[in-house]
DNA sequence: GCATGTGAATAGATTCACAGCG
DNA sequence: CGCTGTGAATCTATTCACATGC
């Protein structure tokens, strides 16, 4: 019954967040007690593949029973880190990052916005929430007095290279881009990326394709 | 020399917009022929993967000179569906709806906001760009007017898996979900997803374990 | 000579199927 | 008896390495 500990397959990582989101809904619903199986519905995958994904947290079941919620929840947050707080800067704050700005969901777990920056003198000095725009030029000295765990790049493709650069350059050890830019960061830098017009495009060869396949994937791209 | 047409792996489709990026720039600055070495530089990506990727299209590079970067373009467009014009619905207007309505980049290619709904009476009437905000219920008929292929979902999570079954009635084959929700379709339409919460977790997952390793992914989930 | 295209090798992820235990 | 945990089987994807042909 020791789950061996180390190693986590990408895969899993990846799935991780999901039962997480669904282990919440069960502890709002008082439920304590939950099998792979019905984990594995509220999330829409197959019940071995969440057996197996647990089984590398070294998580303990109990067989014949199911997993405990609230062990298991404690269990996937300490993993993924969601212990401690993730400090979060935002660079552009065109259409996208204003939304990204205001998104609440953030603060719901250990994510917290300590940065807003932009380029556009036009936009310094706004107030989005609780945050003040400041010039990205300012980001190595907001960063000296608040460590930047998470950068996240919602400029034009074009500058997207050199933000990631400033990003790097200011301790960012955590990227995740929105801009359609190929980037290059160093080795200990994790780096993934949302592309909308990518994910039409998938969208757009499978509907032409009718009868496509699909099973399923999870965004982004990473480097370490 | 003759490429193997169909069934295209779910790994390459994801990486063929990728590729048909690229190609635009070396179009754009002139360049008529790319090695597929020099392509995987500009993706970040191995140059055996590119090889094979586009050797799935059955796509004629040159021996010991490399691809035509026309050729190419035109090659991917229309494996992805990219020459003819889908039209797409946004749901859900909030701070994401609306940036992902003034998005330019989806016109660019193939991709055409037709319709935008919303449930709140307050947001009814409101005119993003050229489109004018409608009633959900409204969904129907402009479906009827005009067939939507994609739907975009950017309701509250609560909500998404009602307005998935409204755009699956309304003949919407393919789903792009940006709401925070495990959503099921009929095994005829495309479901990809996006979660901002889940690509921080990911990080977050990474920058905790030091040295994490990372390939690369892509973004999204689909069933079709 | 040089870069494609591809068979073979490797690595990774998913799924099966069942032993083992509460 | 029921459900977990996991070895083994399968499937998918990546990478290697080289024969092929321009």
């Amino acid at each position: 019954m020791r789950g061996g500990l180390r190693r986590i397959p990408e895969a899993t990582v990846a799935r991780l967040p999901l039962y997480l989101r669904s282990l919440y809904e069960l502890a709002a619903a008082d439920v304590t007690t939950v099998s792979s199986e019905r984990l594995a519905d509220l999330c829409g995958v197959n019940a071995a593949k969440v057996r197996k994904d647990l089984s590398h947290l070294g998580s303990y079941g109990t067989r014949g029973v199911g997993y405990d919620v609230g062990v298991l929840l404690s269990q996937i947050s300490r993993e993924l880190g969601l212990n401690q707080d993730w400090a979060i800067a935002i660079v552009g704050l065109g259409n996208l990052g204003h939304a990204l700005a205001n998104y609440r969901g953030f603060g719901a777990r250990g994510f917290r916005v300590v940065g807003l920056f932009d380029a556009d003198p036009s936009r310094i000095g706004e107030m989005v929430g609780t945050v003040r725009v400041r010039h990205v030029d300012d980001l190595p000295a907001v960063a000296a007095v608040t460590p930047i765990a998470i950068g996240i790049i919602a400029v034009p493709a074009p500058v997207a290279q050199q933000v990631a650069d400033r990003l790097v350059d200011a301790g960012v050890v955590s990227i995740l881009n929105f801009a359609p830019a190929v980037l290059s960061v160093p080795p200990h830098v994790s780096l993934r990326k949302v592309d909308l017009s990518i994910e039409l495009q998938i969208l757009s060869f499978y509907s032409q394709h009718r009868a496509g396949p699909s099973p399923d994937t999870s965004a982004g791209e990473a480097t370490a």
